[in-house]
DNA sequence: AGCACGCCGACT
DNA sequence: GTCGGCGTGCTC
């Protein structure tokens, strides 16, 4: 190793699962870069990496022992910092402090926090993997600028939040924060231009976060178009190059406003002024591998230590968000009509246990539904097909036996493609030939059952007349550039109807569309989660938000056997909303769920069912008999307990109170070290994982 | 997370 | 006799 004289130390965060710092020699001639925020290459084990500087550097004197715990001579064998940043800080102190709290809070590595705030800036490192990108689009002056007439429900609404804004409102928590529910198609986008525009005046920065990347380019072209000035888009598949220029164009303040998903809660903008967070109920928002954070989250924590504004926004706001409002802790507008002339679309339920049904196909399709369809297409409008499930079926079964043929690397039924003659694990991607005998009886009656999206796509044609059919689905969506071209083809007419899964519930707009069909609604009730019936009114209510947004009134058929379940009530409008949401709350308050308490998922993970099985028993056991504030649930198998080989056993515990809470995850992973055992922790969990 | 070291089955 | 499987242990 080379030695230099330099006799300053540096402590660097490390972009691994490794909870402290690791401290290194730095050589005189980098001093002068070593700011906090600033990234530097290191030695690390036998390969290089890059890390975070955190901390100053320390001036050690000959006696002073960096580990005070070890031997001198471990001192000596300090390693030197290979290269540092000569550009300051990647991170900025506003993003170092979120990603801090993010560490504390969701129990991560900060080294690994920062890296994904550095994903979000378009930083290369050499010989590291390509990383997210970003691209703005060129603004030649004079952009012209869209002017909008707002409603007077609008202006209503932006008078409330502007208060906010500016403080003149007072809340009863420290952070300026307001959620704007508005009814689909209500016209929130003018609202957040409108406040995106008053906070550029002021001289501050506007961060605008979305839950997808298909959502964000249409979001970043009408905020070019309100705002006329250059927007920034953060997007996954851009150039290098104008990585780099974008990244300089919002230090120097060239660029002021950014549309980007995820990832984007962690840019560097300086001087923010606004975050807006666009479908705050998306469960996309949060991330689900690495670091567990939640966008939306984190994005009211950076506007507590920025001391900006957050707007949420969505047509059905999450119950945590609700009850922050109802605490005070958050402001609230309301929009409660469409802004389009077609009003808000006629709902109606399609019972399949008393209607008759087309006979010989896979899908459940009521004669009813098909004529209502083939209505539509006569008029020459668009018809939009809801089928959250891809594939021809859902799996076969022997109807001798009843054997249903499974993965064998994960605990799941394998989906059926008709046209390949495949059977396919959605989970790990394993797919076999249907072989037309069962492996277990060696009989041949085998029936495939439940319908996906491949069926529909072959049975439509031949029930319709006139129907031309894209599929939005994720077997043939590939890329952002397939699924626009699918967009583009249905939204200028080259096709008249678009199947596909949850891909087409969002966000787009098309015109043409009068006709929404829900073809199953109670795979929705289904999720094994105590948030499956709010996630359910809030696709359901997005799907049915496609239908009629100009002139002629929407329809939305739901098809269902379970025509008396709360939440067809709930979307059709024939029980309020609110009471439905009421419900819902009482429900969870009773049970003590989010938002009334806090969760942490603790799993454990291995190829030996009886190893993960174990592992999460043992901490449960001790858990349970130091008895604190917390509720263990569990330990039990997850809901899918073998993916990709893996067996996965879990842990979940609840407090009304976070302390508790942070004590008891404190409790596993001091639990967990003491036995050298890994675990995954994720902190607010949603859905399944 | 990577990456290396280390102890047991099928092959030139 | 070796090549190579992934179990466990470390990284300033």
């Amino acid at each position: 190793m080379t030695t230099t004289n330099s006799n300053s130390t540096l402590s660097v965060a490390v972009p691994r699962p490794i909870d402290h710092l690791f401290t290194y020699r730095i050589p005189d001639e980098f001093l002068p870069q070593a700011e906090i925020g600033n990234w530097v290459k290191v030695p690390f084990g036998r390969t290089v990496t890059h890390a975070f500087i955190v901390e100053k550097p320390k001036i050690l004197d000959q006696t002073e022992n960096v580990f005070p715990k070890t031997s001198v001579s471990k001192q000596l064998d300090l390693k030197d910092i290979l290269d540092i940043g000569k550009e300051g800080p990647v991170i900025p102190q506003d993003v170092l402090s979120l990603c801090q709290w993010a560490q504390d809070y969701y129990s991560a590595p900060l080294g690994e926090v920062l890296n994904c705030a550095i994903s979000a800036q378009f930083l290369k490192f050499q010989g590291k993997k390509a990383k997210p990108k970003i691209i703005s689009k060129e603004i030649t002056n004079p952009t012209e600028v869209t002017q909008f007439e707002l409603s007077e429900e609008q202006k209503c609404a932006l008078e409330v939040l502007e208060k906010i804004r500016i403080g003149e409102k007072k809340l009863s928590g420290p952070t300026k924060v307001a959620l704007l529910q508005g009814v689909t198609g209500s016209g929130k986008t003018e609202v957040y231009i409108e406040l995106a525009k008053r906070t550029l005046r002021e001289g501050k920065s506007v961060l605008i976060l979305v839950p997808e990347i298909a959502l964000s380019s249409q979001l970043h072209e009408r905020f070019q178009n309100g705002v006329g000035v250059a927007v920034g888009l953060w997007h996954s598949a851009v150039s290098e190059n104008k990585r780099a220029e974008l990244r300089s164009a919002l230090l120097t303040g060239k660029i002021r406003i950014l549309v980007g998903a995820r990832s984007a809660v962690f840019a560097p903008l300086p001087n923010l002024g606004t975050i807006i967070i666009d479908e705050e109920h998306d469960p996309s928002y949060k991330q689900e591998d690495r670091v567990r954070y939640h966008a939306r989250d984190l994005a009211i924590v950076r506007a507590k230590i920025t001391g900006a504004f957050a707007l949420l926004g969505s047509a059905t706001p999450s119950l945590e968000s609700l009850e922050r409002v109802r605490e005070n802790r958050y402001g609230f507008a309301n929009l409660t009509q469409r802004a389009t002339p077609g009003g808000m679309p006629k709902i109606e339920l399609v019972d399949l246990c008393t209607e008759e049904k087309v006979g010989g196909i896979q899908a459940p399709l009521a004669l009813k539904t098909l004529s209502e369809i083939q209505k539509t297409l006569d008029l020459g409008q668009q018809v939009m097909i809801y089928l959250n499930r891809r594939g021809y079926a859902s799996f076969i079964v022997c109807e001798d036996c009843g054997e249903v043929p499974e993965c064998k690397n994960c605990s799941i039924s394998m989906t059926v493609y008709k046209a390949q003659n495949r059977l396919r694990c959605h989970v790990c991607g394993y797919s076999e030939k249907i072989s037309g005998v069962c492996k277990n009886c060696h009989g041949f009656q085998l029936k495939a059952m439940g319908a996906g999206t491949e069926s529909l796509e072959e049975e439509l044609p031949k029930l319709l007349t006139n129907t031309k059919i894209l599929r939005l689905d994720r077997d043939q969506i590939t890329s952002v550039s397939r699924l626009n071209r699918v967009l583009d083809d249905f939204s200028s007419g080259k096709a008249n109807i678009l199947l596909g899964t949850q891909m087409l519930v969002k966000g787009h707009d098309f015109p043409g569309v009068t006709l929404v069909v829900v073809i199953l609604a109670d795979a929705l009730f289904r999720f094994p989660d105590f948030r499956a019936s709010e996630r359910a009114f809030q696709i359901l209510t997005q799907v049915a938000g496609r239908a009629g947004r100009r002139e002629a009134v929407g329809k939305v058929l739901i098809q269902t056997y379970r025509a008396e379940h709360p939440v067809l009530g709930a979307v059709r409008g024939e029980s309020s909303p609110q009471a439905f949401l009421n419900e819902e709350r009482e429900l969870r308050q009773a049970l003590s769920y989010p938002p009334f308490s806090r969760m942490v998922r603790i799993r454990f993970e291995s190829k030996k069912k009886e190893d993960a099985q174990s592992k999460a028993h043992a901490i449960a056991e001790i858990l349970n008999k130091r008895s604190s504030k917390t509720v263990v649930l569990g330990p039990t198998e997850a809901f899918l307990e073998r993916a990709k080989g893996i067996y996965r056993w879990d842990l979940l515990f609840k407090s009304t109170k976070y302390p508790a809470l942070q004590e008891g995850l404190f409790q596993v992973q001091s639990l967990c070290k003491e036995k050298k055992w890994s675990c995954l922790v994720d902190v607010d969990p949603y859905g399944i994982g």
